[in-house]
DNA sequence: GCATAGATTATCCAAATGGATTATTGATAT
DNA sequence: ATATCAATAATCCATTTGGATAATCTATGC
């Protein structure tokens, strides 16, 4: 039994997909979210053994888009499998995503069988739904780590730390407790730590072992 | 002025490299410290514009040898250049020493100008001293990111971590917290907590930060 | 000009963490 | 058989952390 958890920010798009797998009885749908941030919030009280396999995300969604849910996610819970689900074949976006921790992308007018087929595999081989371009631009990224900051390390700007935001998680990662990165930028412990809750929340971690977490799998620092 | 640390557990050794370096005015002997565990202690209360700028490090030596040394304080001290110093040639003990962070060696018996030469030219342009040979064994490790775990992932043992204290770092790199990793492993959160103080221990840390950062960097996990 | 966002600071509080210490058990090695 | 080590557990205590909330100040943009 697959259980897939789809995010949608449009309830119909949800429910053609749930349709979609539901006649499929290795499919069960464990829960449907609105948008990275409520799939965030429900992950969060999700028992570990109810955990969704797979999930299903949309990429343009409000609030916190589906690319930023991937990267908080697939640090957060690295076994679970994330899809995205896309109407057109954007190829940057979809860089993205597999940047961010996708392992693949669907069309959503895909037929239901085809979806199917493409999530058993998933689960069975592990392997991803990605198409040939695509993959091409992944062995280009892969081959070359002459490529500068620019390809792989920019990952910064999808969770959208400010510069101050950014230069105390790098000393966060260095193991200075608040007062001493106060100390070196001249500013209070106390804003430090400001600093440190705002950036949990961007993140939407609750603590820095896990914001660290993310810091380092996504080249945040 | 470049400001140079000696760290060797005989003190006549230490006494020559110290002669051969004070004959230019370049360089300030720092301090001396006589083991890796003798040298970690003296960074910890060492101000942060007062730390050295490179460390000279024998290998062989009580308590904490040299590569255990370098691949905690490469990864505490980034801006810190470590330089194996050794009495002959050992391929194989330099190698993981550049595994653990250091960026070349030199001979004890090398002259006086030379070494000078060797660490100013470190100091200036950031090249390290290295042998042809060992240089090729690192392009083969760079190259060859297809080998497994064996080349660049077996530092755990360098820090003599037990089973179990790996397992839990690895849980508390996922942002679990003691009684959550309690709760997982059936043992009680004060047996967690006492294990983590024992990591700490033996990665001569003394926060969860930090403890990460070394995990990170040098790929215990 | 005014709204918004970022940076700064503070206070209160609950919870988590790090450190020191002690003790028991089981396995391994000398 | 005895010493050592790893794992287990508990207790006490000081410090650090995370969260909520509120306020001020400065750019920046519309």
């Amino acid at each position: 039994m697959i259980r897939i958890a789809i995010v949608d920010d449009k309830i119909t798009n949800r429910r053609i997909v749930a349709d979609k797998l539901s006649r499929h009885p290795v499919f069960t749908i464990l829960f449907q979210a609105s948008d990275g941030e409520d799939f965030l919030s429900r992950m969060k009280d999700c028992r570990e053994d109810q955990q969704p396999h797979i999930v299903l995300m949309d990429i343009e969604m409000p609030n916190v888009n589906g690319i930023t849910a991937i990267a908080t996610a697939s640090s957060l819970y690295p076994e679970i499998r994330f899809v995205v689900l896309t109407i057109f074949d954007d190829e940057d976006k979809i860089f993205n995503a597999i940047k961010a921790g996708a392992c693949g992308y669907l069309l959503k007018e895909e037929s239901g069988p085809v979806i199917a087929d493409m999530l058993t595999n998933l689960w069975e081989s592990g392997a991803g739904p990605i198409s040939p371009s695509i993959a091409y631009k992944i062995l280009q990224m892969v081959q070359a780590p002459l490529a500068p900051a620019s390809a792989l390390n920019n990952s910064t700007e999808i969770f959208h730390l400010s510069e101050r935001e950014k230069q105390i998680l790098e000393m966060l990662s260095q193991g200075f407790e608040y007062k001493d990165i106060g100390n070196k930028l001249f500013i209070s412990a106390n804003t430090v730590k400001k600093h440190c809750i705002n950036i949990y929340q961007k993140l939407h971690v609750n603590s820095r072992a896990q914001a660290l977490r993310i810091a380092y799998t996504k080249g945040l620092i």
